[in-house]
DNA sequence: CTTAAAATTTAGACAAGGCTAAAAAATAAA
DNA sequence: TTTATTTTTTAGCCTTGTCTAAATTTTAAG
């Protein structure tokens, strides 16, 4: 069994090396998880006897095949109980990161295979991530940043790659959440900036907004 | 801010003064938390510094206004979960304890509010006991034991006493559960053993039985 | 009312998980 | 390629919550 902080870990882990390829260094965990190099060096040697990850003093660690099963196990749950929060309890998508930080620890296989049955098994989360099926499977995802569609193109937003609140609270303002359809009007080839149509609506966006938003191109 | 263990001993000492009055001893505190007395002084001495509970040394301990505050929203929260996981989630009343035990830890009042209301403001949990309301009033309860009942008297039940999983099972296979009708048909003086009709079905029941179901009377 | 037993507290230790400061290794720069 | 800088690790300490063993207080028994 596996404690919170060790699972923390693990989840940690996994997202970097998502993110920037395999062999994660000390100095990012210890960025991600708010802690110190030092702490983290004494716990990736803990994970290490644990045979969840492997890892080489001064070289950085890798998940194993067991330490990614747990961290996918762990996201799988964070992902179904945001779309609890959101479809069950009219939570808004940017309300529910925090509280899904503390539920995806409950430890109950039964129980979230009651709830993905009660959710009607989700593919995706709130915020337009794959929840990975039980076998720790995740939906290869073809989104696309919004920065990349060119003039005329159309999507529907799946997701967000910044999730700050000041950004989803910004997206707020504009009606622009999960399955808003996004039309690019027109295109600043000097800037990146943009204009977008949503629901009708036309907005003008900048370069940062449109690297921000993950669509799913029809 | 309170730990997890701080929040479980509040728990404790709010049932064990419930059931055997104010003053909790050490050892029965050691008891129920299945762990030492010593233990348990050092975490009552952290607790009477926080002004959650009063505490003379030999004396034992009681909760103050605060601390039955903070217990009675873990039970609050506790039972709600109870009810999320039976009504919902489809579980047997018997299996959902060791999961609402986790779940009573989730810090968010928002999300307790929401969870109430989407259960449309239980009163009862699935053992019968009431859910403590968001000022913390909890309803007095006139459940009395199926032990005080005398022959030929009926009753509901409501709750029971004892909630191991081997009690809860041994009730199921005798078909009793929340809601059922129970009607004594005989009682010997001798021992106090019982028999009583369940859904037109006569079960012979120790004391020890009758000592731990609840009924609610007609 | 004194002694034996039970309950409680203290003292000292340990594991988990964190920290700071210093040492060592790896990387970048001159 | 030698030095400077950054990264990582080690060493030593802290807090939380637990334990055992010993000391102390309370309660019960004779």
């Amino acid at each position: 069994m596996f404690t919170l902080a060790e699972e923390n870990y693990l989840k940690a882990i996994f997202h970097l090396e998502n993110d920037y390829g395999a062999g994660v260094s000390t100095n990012a965990i210890a960025d991600k998880m708010h802690t110190r190099a030092s702490s983290v060096t004494d716990m990736i040697q803990k994970l290490a006897d644990k045979k969840v990850i492997s890892y080489q003093k001064y070289k950085g660690a890798s998940l194993t095949k067991k330490g990614k099963s747990i961290a996918v196990n762990i996201i799988r749950k964070h992902r179904l109980w945001e779309v609890f929060l959101v479809e069950k309890l009219d939570f808004q998508w940017d309300e529910v990161h925090e509280i899904a930080e503390q539920l995806e620890h409950i430890k109950s296989d039964e129980l979230i295979q009651r709830l993905d049955l009660f959710l009607e098994h989700p593919d995706f989360d709130p915020h337009g991530d794959p929840i990975p099926d039980r076998n720790g499977y995740i939906k290869p995802t073809k989104k696309k940043l919004l920065s990349k569609l060119k003039k005329n193109q159309r999507g529907i937003c799946v997701g967000v790659k910044e999730s700050s609140a000041t950004f989803l609270q910004y997206l707020d303002t504009r009606k622009i959440g999960i399955g808003s359809s996004i039309t690019v009007i027109d295109k600043e080839e000097f800037d990146q900036s943009m204009t977008i149509l949503v629901s009708n609506k036309q907005f003008f966006i900048t370069k940062k907004t449109a690297e921000n938003l993950y669509l799913k191109t029809i």
